[in-house]
DNA sequence: CTGTTAGCGCTTTCAA
DNA sequence: TTGAAAGCGCTAACAG
């Protein structure tokens, strides 16, 4: 391995200047940056990271901090923020919480000793002290969080959910049912939406709502939407305000043999492949992943040379896509 | 940020000390060790990544480079890949190719300069000359490669396709198609598995082999299935061997409003929940993506201790999962 | 078992 | 514009 001082000795000038012509920071005589790069160039000379991390005291290196990147959900913000890094020149080390506030803490940790130049997370439902992890130093964007002391990139879901809601009380369906888990922040915003949406319509508040755990415990979605398809009075139309329970809540439908759109309204979060295959179609409320992964890259990069004051959010709208599963045919 | 100096100064130690009580490599009195301890916490004393990386000349870090983490296969992989990389106190950084070879060209260079301990990857079909970029040191080990100069983990297919065949062929089928992506080697050894069944079967070795591209291009799978389905004598089962092809088939099939199992025999790679939503189920050959996973870590980790010599192999099995979409109901 | 010391390879003042 | 030189913070010989 060729270091800095092999390509200053080829090139016959100093490690100094080897290191300005290869950076391009500062002016280096033309002739010089020739003979160096090509000297570079002949040796195979590749910087050494660990080195010039120390020297800089950060990296280029990114955390992204998630709950589970098998949800499609995540895999596409991921995708999206490993993208956008990347053509900055930026590497991102992926980790998977599970929503556990230990793991979430020791990435933080690793982020802090590795000095890695900035963390976009998810944060755990339970609050942590991002800070005393990171160093105020950091920047810190947040997904979807309710962390007010760091930038964030958020989803008007509640709006969108308003409209889902609009859009199957206008289809006729009488008794709706939302879909959530309210220890989740977010959720009640969604439900917000739900509720405006009755109100709206002059009917009474009073849709239903239906608390469920997406931990496949004792409160499974499949379980839960079981139960609640069972009821002497169920609902006839369900909006499934969160992605990681829309599989169980069809599954749920599916089992009990009721028809999507003509027996149960149905819309859920969010948008995949598959949910235009099943018949009929599902209609869906559609988070942009893959732009709020790179929303969310461009701007810790943003942070890392601009130092602007206060905290910065930026809201993408989600998309209601109507499909069959909420139009009502008797 | 307090760096070893100041731990060695309030525990009244030498920075040595410092450095093996906290890392526990060499022995130190239990009372000193203890002292250090003590003053580290008392400091918040962080160790220091990249001077460590720099001394050491490796981080814990590895790199994982797959095509695209929003592919559920990839995504589970990457899931037991970073679940069994940080256990072991390792950092992934997480690399999409789009199988292209300036990518991964540029992902191993990145792991190179910046000295991470190993990389696992799925090469692009393109062969990249890998030790040239990784060094001979750097452990590498691949997924599902052509390689034959690196360990590899790979999923017996082959096997696996067989046995569907021989399913769809015991089902009563007549004329099977085989949908795949020649170019690609471990389609080729799928197909033998494909042909191989017919031959034991009796059948004349004439199964319909149907060449998708998977790039949404002048053939994409869509447009191609679409097209077998219109021939006038069409397959009547389809055993589509490549994960990409799989929903562009079912759409195809969907479309044609062709009955799964009772018109047209099918069987996917790979599972995913949604599979069985679809009535009747779609049948599988599930391939085990997060023990591909853990058993790639494992992997190159285990290179990081014990070099051993020769090319090391590991063959996980896929499952045959038989479901509605493969069966021969009148 | 412990301390002293010499760097790892790079960037960046500081002078020239 | 260039070079000399001082470290960044840590680990690993090497001596004691």
């Amino acid at each position: 391995m060729p270091t800095i001082d092999d390509v200053a000795v080829k090139a016959q000038v100093s490690t100094a200047t080897v290191s300005r012509a290869l950076n391009g920071k500062s002016s280096v005589d033309p002739e010089l940056a020739e003979r160096v790069r090509r000297a570079a160039a002949e040796l195979g000379y590749q910087p050494n990271g660990p080195a010039r991390n120390l020297r800089r005291k950060t990296t280029a290196t990114l955390s992204l901090i998630v709950p589970d990147v098998t949800h499609p959900f995540y895999a596409s913000i991921s995708r999206g923020f490993e993208d956008t890094a990347r053509a900055a020149g930026y590497s991102v080390v992926l980790c998977n919480t599970d929503d556990d506030p230990d793991k979430e803490r020791r990435y933080l940790e690793v982020a802090r000793q590795e000095c890695f130049a900035g963390v976009v997370m998810c944060p755990a439902p339970t609050a942590t002290q991002i800070d005393d992890l990171t160093g105020p130093t950091t920047p810190v964007v947040t997904l979807d969080g309710a962390c007010e002391t760091h930038d964030r990139v958020l989803v008007d879901s509640r709006a969108a959910v308003e409209r889902a809601a609009v859009h199957l009380i206008s289809q006729g369906y009488q008794r709706l049912a939302c879909v959530i888990e309210p220890a989740c922040h977010t959720d009640t915003g969604r439900l917000a939406g739900f509720h405006r949406a009755h109100r709206a319509a002059g009917r009474a508040d009073d849709g239903q709502v239906v608390v469920c755990r997406a931990d496949g415990g004792p409160s499974d979605p499949y379980v839960m939407l079981t139960a609640l398809l069972s009821d002497p009075a169920p609902p006839d139309a369900l909006l499934v305000a969160r992605h990681e329970l829309a599989e169980g809540a069809l599954r749920a439908i599916a089992e009990r043999g009721l028809r999507l759109g003509a027996d149960i309204g149905v819309v859920v979060f969010d948008d995949a492949p598959w949910l235009s295959l099943l018949r009929p179609a599902v209609s869906v409320v559609s988070r942009p992943a893959y732009a709020i992964g790179t929303t969310a890259a461009r701007q810790v990069l943003a942070r890392l040379t601009a130092k602007s004051n206060g905290v910065e959010d930026t809201a993408l709208q989600a998309d209601l896509i109507v499909r069959g599963s909420s139009i009502r045919v008797p």
